[in-house]
This record gives C-alpha cells, sequence and structure tokens, in this order.
DNA sequence: CACATCTTAATGGTAAGACCATTACTCCCC
DNA sequence: GGGGAGTAATGGTCTTACCATTAAGATGTG
C-alpha cells in the first residue's frame, strides 16, 4: 500500500531531476544547471529546497556553484571526485565504521595496482616528483607531521603516476583518510628516528623499482612498506578487537 | 593577504563544527546532534545553513535525521556508508569522470582482494546464499536485467563475505556503479544466450572454488571472469579512446 | 568607431518568520 | 494502571526580504 512509501522530501525530488539527467546524458561535465528560482519553479518546490538538493550533490563532488551572472555564475556539473571521496572515507573511519585493518588490506590492494600501474607508465615528470618528495623526507631536520605529510605525499605521487584515475582518487582518498590515525601510530613509537629511517630506505627502494620498471619488485615492495609499517603502529591495531 | 581567503559559507561553518567533533571522537555513530534550532545558534548562523549542513554531511552518509520528539526525532551520526559510496561513484562513472577500462582495473584488484578474503572467511551462510543465487541465476526464463541483478547479487555476496568492510562496501559501490553501463553492453552483444550460459560457468567455477578454499583457483577465476565479461562487451570500450 | 563609465539584471548566499506533520512526554481522568 | 487530551520538541517546507558578486547592456566622450 501507499501508506509504506513516504513522500519523497522536496529536496529528494530535486536530487533526483538532477541525477536523472546525469544518467540520461542529458547533463554532461561543464553543464550549466538552471538558476535555483528557476530549478525550483521547475520541480515545483521551494529554492530553500533545491539548495539542500544542490548541497547534497556539491558533497557527491558532483556539483559546484559560484554567484554572479553570465558564465562563471550559477551551478555546474563538476568533474572533481576525490575530494568528495577523501572526505567521505576520512568521516567514516574517523566514526570506526571502517576498522583500520579493513583500511589497511585494502590499502595494499590498492596501492599494489596503482604501484604495479605506474611502474609501466610514470613520466619522467613523475619520477622526478618522487624524487624530489625522496630527498625533502632524507632531511633530518622534518617534524614527524612533516614527514608524514610528505610520505603522502609520495603515496599520492605513485598513485597519480598509475594514469588509471579510479584507482588514484581511491589510493589518494583511502591515504588521506589514514592521515590522522598513522600521524598518532607514529606518535606512539618508542622510537621514531628508527622507524623513520627504515621507512626511508623503504621508500627509495620503491622509486628505484618503479624507476627500473621492476613491476614485480615494486608492487612486493610497496605491499611490505605498508604492512611493516601497520605492524609497528601498534596503537592502530587498537580496533581490530572491536 | 586576507584578500586572497574567501570567508567561509555559513553552512560550511556548521559542517566544520559537525566535522571537528567527529574527528576528536566527540560525536561516534549513534550520537545525537543538537537540534537544528540549538545548532544555528550555537554556531551563529541561521537554521536553512544548517539545513545545507546536514544534507552535506547526509550526502556522505555520516548523518541521517528524523522528525519528532524524544530519541526517534533529530539528527543522529549514521554508520551506513555504502550508500553514499555508491551513488558518490555511480553519478561519477556516469560523467565519465572515471572511464570505464579504470573502473574494470579497480574492480579486477578489489574483487581479487574480496574474493581472497572470502575464500577463507565465508560462513556457512554465505556459501548458502551464494548457491541460491547461481539457482536462480541457472533460470533459463530470466531476463538479462534480472540476470544481470542476480549476477550483482553475487558480486555482491561475495564482497559480504569478506569480512572486510571497507573492501565489501568499495566492490559493492563499484560494482553497483557499473550496473547500468554492464546491462547496455549485454544489451549490445549478438548472442546474449551463449554469453549468459559462459557467465553461469564461470559462476560455478568461483563459488565452488571458495567453498573449496582454493584462495589462488577462486581469486584468478574472479578476475578472468571480469576481465572476460569485459572484453566481450565492446560498448563498454569507446570510452578508452575518449 | 573605440573605450570608459554607469546602470541594470542575474545569480548564489543568507536570514527571519511562519506554518505543518510527526513523535514523545506529561498530566488528568476513569 | 490504562487511556486520552494537551503540549512541546523536532525536522520539513515555504515565503519574503535583502546582500554581494558578476556580467551584460546602455550611455557618454574622445
Amino acid at each position: 500500500m501507499s501508506d509504506d512509501v513516504a513522500p519523497k522530501k522536496a529536496w529528494q525530488l530535486v536530487v533526483d531531476w538532477i541525477e536523472q539527467r546525469i544518467l540520461s546524458g542529458e547533463f554532461a561535465v561543464g553543464s550549466h544547471l538552471p538558476a535555483e528560482r528557476d530549478l525550483a519553479q521547475r520541480v515545483g518546490v521551494s529554492r530553500p529546497a533545491v539548495r539542500e538538493a544542490v548541497r547534497t550533490l556539491q558533497a557527491n563532488g558532483v556539483l559546484q556553484s559560484a554567484v554572479g551572472a553570465g558564465a562563471t555564475g550559477g551551478t555546474t556539473i563538476s568533474g572533481v571526485p576525490h575530494q568528495a571521496l577523501t572526505r567521505l572515507l576520512r568521516l567514516h573511519v574517523a566514526l570506526a565504521n571502517f576498522p583500520t585493518p579493513d583500511v589497511t588490506e585494502v590499502r595494499v590492494a590498492l596501492e599494489r595496482l596503482s604501484t604495479r600501474l605506474a611502474s609501466t607508465r610514470a613520466t619522467d615528470a613523475d619520477l622526478a616528483r618522487m624524487r624530489d618528495l625522496l630527498e625533502v623526507m632524507d632531511d633530518d631536520g622534518l617534524t614527524m607531521a612533516e614527514f608524514n605529510n610528505h610520505d603522502t605525499g609520495l603515496h599520492v605521487a605513485i598513485a597519480e603516476a598509475a594514469g588509471n584515475r579510479l584507482a588514484s582518487d581511491l589510493t589518494i582518498a583511502i591515504r588521506e583518510s589514514m592521515r590522522l590515525p598513522i600521524l598518532a601510530g607514529l606518535d606512539a613509537l618508542p622510537d621514531w628516528i628508527s622507524t623513520r629511517d627504515i621507512l626511508r630506505a623503504q621508500h627509495h627502494g620503491i622509486v628505484a623499482a618503479i624507476t627500473a620498471h621492476e613491476t614485480e619488485a615494486a608492487v612486493a615492495l610497496i605491499e611490505e612498506h605498508i604492512r611493516s609499517a601497520y605492524a609497528r603502529m601498534t596503537s592502530l591495531h587498537a580496533d581490530a578487537g572491536g
């Protein structure tokens, strides 16, 4: 009976209206949506409902908005999913909806894929970027937090050298979602300096294997790198028993 | 200079307020947020701004709202990321922000992981569910769309047997994001019947290997299954040249 | 005719206020 | 103790008004 079907919320009608046109191909990246006032009239809801719908799809990385008349103003379809992915995963990791052992397993699988692809596809610019990051991380003056940022940057650089958009975005999103937990895990270590030295050596090995197109070696090294780092950070394992 | 820093939008202030408390651990799954009116006052914005912020985090699968007084009403922290993930990926696949060859590679990596985990962790109930789906799919009377739904259901069942929340949710989200493109690809095939028979045989092999804990066999079979299906659906490759 | 300036309009951003439907809680009566 | 009525809390929705930004159009000047 229709009693079981709750009437759709006004903002949901707008979301559906927009999604339908995305799925049908009518809206593509760069397409301009009707103005909020026009869309409200067209769908038969109020302008705040349109705004709530826009916010929903903005959170999905699908829409972006700007004030002003002409081509720069209004709401357009966006082609930038990675920030939305990153935010989503970071929040759910923080809420422990994804336990860190699970995240680590997935990281291994995805970074194996990214590293495999990067070892055959990385450009000279990609490789130079990795080497720059290695050099920065070899500076003994870095704080742990700074080192972690560059460490993340190296993983991001490898992912971006993969030439696979989804693999890159997912790899980046998952690594970023673990930034704070990893930093906390490093902070709890008895000996940061020796850990840092091990991480550095591993980074060098990975980049060397990628540079030499030694695909299987690179893949094995990235996996070993992630697993051994995780194993060291015993504070991250607290989730596992939960 | 501060000229370069745009003032934060009112709804962004609320999103930040909520995110900060999630990241700090103050809010956990099940936590109740202050009422919209209270939150508006506390953050110093209007209630519509709060609603827009709630919509943002709802789209990230982080919040859910209900009308009414008492424990059932209000806005609470949610622990259900998979729908948000699925929606996000589906929209971006539809917008061609993730080309289908990229998606297929990532599917292979993730379904290898899910299948590996499932072959050691699947319960009797998980296996029975897979066998039920095999049996349903062996019915010659199914339409292509119905078969595709159950095919998706099998991939979902394997992913859920993995016992790794993130792997499951990502595998499911990615498979679901490809549901319509796969259906279109199947529709364009010259001989659906022979394809269906091949898919069925492959499904049986995968489930048998999982059941027998033949991990490496199961992993190889799921990869072959995905790759060969993708290779058959030439209409999906149109993206590759884009 | 080209350029500069001003005016106007379009657009998203924001807030206040009013009202509605749902839900639970409290109080009163039997 | 149970049932019913009243009240309050909550999200849901809409209307109205205003603001800041941006571009387009109109007007004036050289």
